[in-house]
DNA sequence: TTGAAAGCGCTAACAA
DNA sequence: TTGTTAGCGCTTTCAA
């Protein structure tokens, strides 16, 4: 039952010198004699000194804490990025700060105020579905607060963005289909409107393009009802009983491939054999795997990573009264074969 | 670019009253004129006045952080435990700082350092797989850091832990294959050592006796190389292929529940019709389902709750310089009959 | 080479 | 009813 920590009074005391000869000493401060520096490191070593980031914090008018607001922690993406995060974080001396909405835009700005009264240095945000009005999030930018989105993000904000590079991750993925020898490739997209779809739209037809493959109109299907297992499945009974169907479905979202491939099981098809079903998603990469053994894998982890960095970046432009200027960081995704088995997340199922 | 947070002092020189004076006014003290208070109350929300935290904690000598420490957090089970600390420790006012050890030992040792220098008010364990000297956790029972285990707990610290009801558990899943009519029920089990396997064991046996169905030596096998994968395939066949095979199977733990599910179905046999299989399992929902649609579920995120609301009220009780009692908690799991496939999580195949 | 003092934002005991 | 003062632990000028 000690109970409390040695400060730099109980040092002083104990050798009879001030609190400032010991703050530098222990910070190796030019001018201190050689004695009294030796005398107040062994003391300190012996009392277990360790300074207390509190009062570090109160001087400094900084709190060394970056919140993170994300839709929910059990979810395989968000729980990699979050490692991430916490990752860099911890090496640059920061705590983070976690709070998650559920999905919820009432929440969000909930979990923003606690986060603003908490004092965070920075504020890491990926938004949740529903929301649309972003004045929670201006008010971090008019307290100086850097803010970094990733992954959700949105145009409104003039704030540095990480999200995965969509028409590179497309392409990747059709490219791959292709070498599998598949030939007639049928994609089932998002409606137009979204800058997602447009970009694994465009993924997708260049990697034809690329490899001299005639693009066929009516391989192309969109979800007029949401990125949804049900459209999925709409969509893929109508691609399969087109008189000549597809050999392979490129879908932008795993839901939707999940749904095809219930369907053209269904319909009697091998899914490897007779046709190839990729999903393209951020989530997780269980959900995205389906034909000949591949995934596109999407880095949640180097997500958390950059945006933190990014972040910690901003901070310290912000201390040293230099201009922040928002960029948008596009992750590569890399495409991984794994496993001889078509995976689906049990959660979908 | 205004950066700056409104201080007490900044509403004191506008008002040309003291900070105490504001800091009363705010505060609701019995004698404090209703024209100063009201004056105070409106600027301060005009200027948005926050109190800052830091500035509170170092005057009480608090961090209001509580540390937690898991094995890791890209884990369905983890993540849920998290889930559940984070909602308690919000709702009381603190801040979560996270630490992963990524199931060593080294980690675990580093992370509670950190933790000890952040000023944690309190801590929250899950024991990586690894560790078997517990100097790093007992040096926070030495400042009167409250100290709380879960789920992966030690007899070595005299601190409260939050467990699963192994034996509720286990009773439970045997009842209700026995409900579900099957009748020569074969248990997989830990070696005896383990207090976790006696348990089940435990509730197996009982189960049984409870239902007048005879105890069958040769349906208890034991796994000798550890609750794996392939220890669950070894003895399913060992059992399948027994003179008068059993028609369910209750392994204690869920890999070598899928070990089993692998092998018996490469058997031949249809897992729901022809046998049952329950595993048992901390970790994921997911992974105990099995036989006739069931799953044994293990509450995290009540765990995390429970282990917070245990360690906040130690907190207190350190404040006010009362004592602390160690106890254990079992949690109770409930039974869940959901989906009508058998479900195997993915990451385990 | 060291000490004294101020200050970060806030509270609380003591005075007035 | 309000002001003064001290102090939480630490850093950092300014003096000595």
């Amino acid at each position: 039952m000690k109970g409390n920590h040695t400060t730099l009074k109980d040092i002083a005391q104990q050798l009879g010198i001030t609190v400032a000869t010991v703050s530098r000493a222990l910070k190796d401060y030019p001018d201190i004699s050689p004695d009294t520096k030796e005398a107040v490191l062994t003391l300190a070593k012996e009392l277990k000194y360790r300074p207390n980031p509190i009062a570090l914090n109160l001087r400094s008018n900084r709190s060394h804490i970056i919140g993170v607001i994300i839709p929910e922690i059990v979810h395989y993406f968000f729980s990699t990025v979050i490692s991430g995060i916490m990752e860099v974080a911890d090496q640059a001396g920061y705590t983070v700060m976690l709070c998650q909405t559920n999905e919820t835009y009432e929440r969000e700005v909930r979990e923003a105020g606690v986060l603003l009264n908490s004092r965070v240095d920075g504020l890491l945000v990926s938004l949740s579905d529903n929301t649309q009005t972003y004045a929670h999030l201006q008010e971090f930018m008019d307290y100086d607060i850097p803010l970094v989105l990733f992954d959700r993000v949105c145009d409104q904000l003039n704030v540095s963005k990480v999200i995965v590079d969509d028409y590179d991750g497309a392409y990747k993925a059709v490219e791959h289909i292709i070498q599998q020898d598949y030939q007639r490739i049928a994609l089932i997209r998002g409606v137009n409107t979204t800058s997602i779809t447009q970009a694994r739209l465009a993924g997708y037809l260049d990697a034809l393009r690329t490899y001299n493959i005639p693009i066929q109109d009516e391989y192309i299907c969109e979800c007029t009802h949401g990125l949804t297992f049900e459209e999925g499945a709409r969509l893929a009974r109508h691609l399969m009983q087109l008189p000549s169907p597809p050999d392979a479905i490129f879908a932008v979202a795993d839901a939707i491939a999940i749904g095809a491939l219930m369907t053209v099981r269904e319909m009697g098809l091998q899914v490897p054999q007779d046709l190839a079903i990729v999903g393209f998603s951020n989530w997780e990469m269980s959900a995205v795997v389906t034909p000949p053994l591949t995934s596109v894998n999407q880095p949640g982890f180097e997500m958390g990573q950059t945006a933190t960095r990014i972040l910690l970046e901003q901070i310290e432009l912000i201390q040293n009264k230099k201009l922040i200027v928002p960029t948008t960081h596009l992750l590569k995704t890399s495409l991984i074969v794994r496993g001889s088995s078509v995976r689906v997340p049990v959660h979908n199922l």
